[in-house]
RNA sequence: CGAGGUGUGGCGCAGUUGGUAGCGCGCUUGCUUUGGGAGCAAGAAGCCGCAGGUUCAAGUCCUGUCACCUCGACCA
């Protein structure tokens, strides 16, 4: 078998079929694996060290602007999910619940937190007593749990990691403004750290959080055209306050409910990060979460001086902050530079007699394989710059993919065609009305992805019933 | 929950009319190699998902059961 054969082998090619590409990266890149419960998966080291990055670039960004972290238990008494009425009724068809305590039966069972308003909800009415006790700024890291029917590695899995940020304000206009906060957070963090462009806007009430006022997210389009609902940012109102008694008294003396928000983005995102960015020689990370940013491949290393110079290099490198493994395996260089590619490593650094020879190295950056010399003087300053570069280049690349993929349609009969035949999103006018939505689920599968802050153009019709429409939405298949 | 499919070394698979298990990759050790998945040699590793049944004899046939996969349905 020829040594093309088995490269192809080994990876199922994207276009060919994306759902198998996805799969087989998530297992190849050694990013996790499946274990013996449907739907939970092990994250390995090279996976969670991606999540253990994810979430730094996060936390940094919550604590900078006032957020704090808290943890709460895993368990909800039924009595406490139950006080929320369409809070409930959104998560009770997937929750798991513990019945039993050794042998015996428990009195009341506990469900495994699908999400955790109902227990910060519980714990703020019984530390917040005054206008001074507020704003509440708590986020937790935790995984949750939702027992879903289909599952996939990182995109729906029963159990999930995620951070679940929770606050409460004395005022609607404050809680709202934290809810806007937090999106514009969450698409800043998308794209500078991820480099995965996003559309926000707000979901309709038939896509909202059960128990949400309204809901906000930041969706974004995978490299075949389908949405990922990537981070949500919900505005609770005082419908919680109100159902778990979350009281302060004001600086005037009336007793008032408080205002709620809850926002959260999940292990999914690392789904987004193969799904955008990946190609057939499997991940291409950005560098901001790349647990290895460069890797450095010494050729013929037993070589006089080669693994001394690779060994300076990877050193000169470090000093300068940068996240760097030297790949002394005894592997061919060949296996290592497609192992490494598999694992989406931004850049790759070979260095063998012929380079000492020179005084230089070769970088070779992920995304387009372009071979740079580089003197062993300037690596420190050039590898950055490379990395940058990666990252403006795969963000680039990405908002074309989105930006193209966006169709302006404004009949029904080019709305159903459109969306059976390309993939991408569809922009469109609705009335607004339930009824419009479900038809569009109903007909074409696709759903709406969010409402467009921007205005209504006045002589815009809704795309499904051709009354005026009151909002531009995005249209569109749903992982 | 409906329809279909698959369970055999770590992974991917073969196993014919029933006769007591084999291939590729991977793994271990040694030597030679090293600029796009190296070569040679010697090794280790499987009561064939589970439980019954038929038979002199079951990976293979029958019954039951469990798990997983695909497609539907479902999925704040």
């Amino acid at each position: 078998m020829s040594k093309i054969e088995k490269m192809v082998q080994s990876i199922t090619p994207r276009d060919d079929d994306f759902a198998r590409w996805y799969t087989d990266i998530c297992t190849r890149a050694e990013l996790c694996s499946y274990s013996s419960v449907k739907g939970c998966i092990i994250l390995r080291p090279y996976g969670y060290a991606i999540w253990e990055l994810i979430t730094a670039e996060l936390d940094r960004r919550f604590k900078a602007t006032g957020h704090e972290n808290v943890m709460m238990p895993m368990f909800i008494p039924e009595g406490l999910l139950q006080k929320e009425k369409d809070h409930v009724e959104g998560f009770a068809p997937e929750v798991a619940w513990v019945t039993h305590g050794g042998d015996e039966q428990l009195s009341e069972r506990l469900c495994i937190r699908p999400t955790s308003e109902t227990l910060f909800c519980d714990h703020y009415a019984e530390i917040i007593q005054s206008w001074r006790d507020l704003p509440k700024l708590y986020n937790q890291w935790v995984s949750v749990v939702r027992w879903e029917k289909t599952t996939r590695p990182f995109l729906r899995t029963r159990e999930f990691f995620w951070q679940e940020g929770h606050t409460a304000h004395a005022t609607a206009e404050e809680a709202v403004k934290e809810t806007l906060d937090m999106l514009d957070l969450y698409a800043e963090f998308f794209e500078n750290a991820l480099a995965i462009p996003v559309l926000r806007g707000l979901k309709s009430d038939s896509e909202k959080f059960a128990g949400a006022v309204q809901t906000f997210t930041v969706e974004a389009m995978m490299h075949d055209g389908k949405a990922l609902q990537s981070g949500t940012t919900h505005y609770l109102g005082d419908g919680f306050a109100k159902a778990f008694d979350i009281q302060f008294t004001d600086k005037d003396n009336t007793l008032r409910y408080v205002h709620q928000t809850s926002w959260g983005i999940s292990s999914r995102s690392i789904g987004g990060l193969i799904m955008v960015h990946g190609d057939d020689e499997g991940l291409v990370l950005p560098p901001a979460v790349a647990p290895y940013q460069v890797v450095v491949i010494p050729i013929a290393q037993h070589k006089e001086g080669v693994r001394d110079e690779a060994v300076k290099l990877v050193e000169q490198l470090k000093a300068v902050g940068l996240r760097v493994l030297l790949d002394d395996s005894d592997r061919m260089p060949g296996w290592k530079f497609s192992e490494h590619e598999m694992k989406g490593v931004p850049i790759r650094i070979e260095i063998g007699p012929r380079d000492i020879k020179e005084g230089q190295c070769i970088a070779v950056s992920r995304d387009n394989r372009e071979k740079t010399a580089i003197s062993l003087q300037q690596v420190a300053k050039e590898v950055p710059v490379l990395l940058a570069e990666l990252h403006k280049r795969i963000y680039q690349r990405a908002k074309r993919n989105l930006e193209d993929r966006i169709y302006d349609v404004d009949d029904w009969e080019s709305f159903v065609e459109t969306m059976a035949t390309v993939p991408g999103f569809i922009r469109a006018g609705w009335c607004g009305s339930p009824d419009c939505e479900a038809k569009v689920k109903e007909v074409t599968t696709a759903t709406s992805r969010c409402i467009s802050g921007q205005d209504v153009p006045e002589c815009a019709l809704c795309v499904v019933c051709g009354k005026p429409a009151r909002h531009s939405v995005y249209w569109g298949k749903a992982y």
